[in-house]
DNA sequence: GTTCATAAGTCGTCTATACAACTTCGCCGA
DNA sequence: TCGGCGAAGTTGTATAGACGACTTATGAAC
């Protein structure tokens, strides 16, 4: 394996591990050349490959450090719902309906590749744009990655905000489709007849695996998902 | 500016310019060396920062080649509709409905801003999937930048694959958002009643202009769209 | 105490060189 | 004609050294 990857993923490691978190410290190239009998050019590959993955920012005179929670992935934005509302001059609010722990069954266990009768959260929340329903999160959690997700105040911290925190997100995937809601749906989101729902299943992974599986719906007429990609010189 | 962004952005000129085409052979490290009068190192790095931008691909021994169209974004596969299908194992149909250059009016020209009275191509094709339609595309498309677009024949080679072999895509935004169908869209997707589409639209970029606005409408309950992000060490 | 100059630490870039691995192609011999 | 060998070209990696720019802390001068 060549030098400069194996000190990337020393660094990768110490992140996935808790070692190292968002706003630690990383070695300075000149540590790096001592700790790893390299050149300077190679500890400095490594770090600036870190930095254009997102994983480290680099500031000059100054030193690395563990990148933020995460700028978030390239495209679809992984962004507080809180935030976004707020950013667009409204008030925010969340109504927590269930917060509990339960055992994995047949039927969710497969959301989480977990084997029956694992521990796992299950949240159902209504976030709310200016007294309108504009989402309701339904979340599964992994209760070994946050043991404590149980007992937190969601209408303070959103699962998203709280799950980004205390587990490095590592890899992201998002299914959207249109449905038509059901009666509790349509209940909780306040739609008139024949109003359909953008759904999105968002998987999120960290430390190696699969830790949370959450159902975002959102009233189709109320909300727009945005993603934009380009290349740059 | 740094030597080694200059080279970059000599190559990605030509590559904005038409100069240099996906498959083209790029200046190797010692050519570099010399046209710039740089290290060999400083020419590296260029060419291996193109290739971690998806510009250029290397191969040890061989040399340095532009990159094919677009290994896709990096998450919301901008991919091909017929070879999604034909890869499910489904035969892959397309209907014209219509495919006429226009003139931009005041309700089309601000979908590519450009002034009203603009030659644009507008285009409306239904995509099937084994008999039944999975797909209503309505694209209008610059007219400067495909002028051979209105003689093309779209039941060979869709609208996406034309443009991105004529113009190398630099951008892309999608928006997504779920809504129940007119009665025209109703009848030429074979819906029943009640049920709602999944409607995306797609902006492209290229050369530095916005190209291609395309209004893609899949019947919500036979399509999910995915997306997937990841970092790696 | 405040302000300013200086020094140390750090990153950003660039050079010159070296060796290894891989690809391609031509040449030579069987 | 075919096969194999080797040379040339190309990328991948690594080293040692250099200079500049920026940040921070220290300490001196006011």
């Amino acid at each position: 394996m060549p030098r400069y990857v194996a000190i990337k993923q020393s660094i990768c490691d110490a992140v996935r591990d808790g070692r190292l978190n968002p706003g630690d410290r990383v070695p300075s190239e000149a540590e790096l050349v001592q700790q790893f009998d390299v050149s300077r050019m190679t500890a400095n590959r490594a770090l600036r490959e870190l930095q254009a993955a997102g994983v480290v920012v680099r500031r000059a005179g100054s030193g690395s450090f563990i990148a933020e929670p995460k700028p978030i992935g390239q495209m679809i934005e992984i962004r507080n719902i809180a935030e976004e509302i707020r950013e667009r001059g409204h008030a925010y609010r969340a109504r927590v309906i269930q917060n509990r722990e339960e055992r994995a069954n047949v039927e969710t266990a497969p959301l989480l590749e977990v084997s029956v009768g694992t521990k796992l959260f299950h949240s159902i929340i209504v976030h709310h744009e200016a007294e309108f329903p504009i989402q309701i999160e339904e979340r599964f959690v992994l209760a070994s990655i946050a043991p404590d997700y149980g007992t937190l105040d969601f209408t303070r911290m959103t699962p998203n905000e709280y799950l980004t925190r205390i587990a490095p997100l590592e890899r992201v995937e998002h299914r959207v489709c249109s449905t038509m809601p059901d009666e509790r749906m349509r209940g909780m989101l306040g739609l008139s007849d024949g109003e359909p729902v953008l759904q999105m299943t968002r998987r999120t992974w960290s430390r190696s695996r699969l830790v949370s599986h959450a159902w975002l719906t959102h009233p189709g007429t109320r909300f727009e998902l945005s993603a934009a990609f380009s290349i740059d010189d």
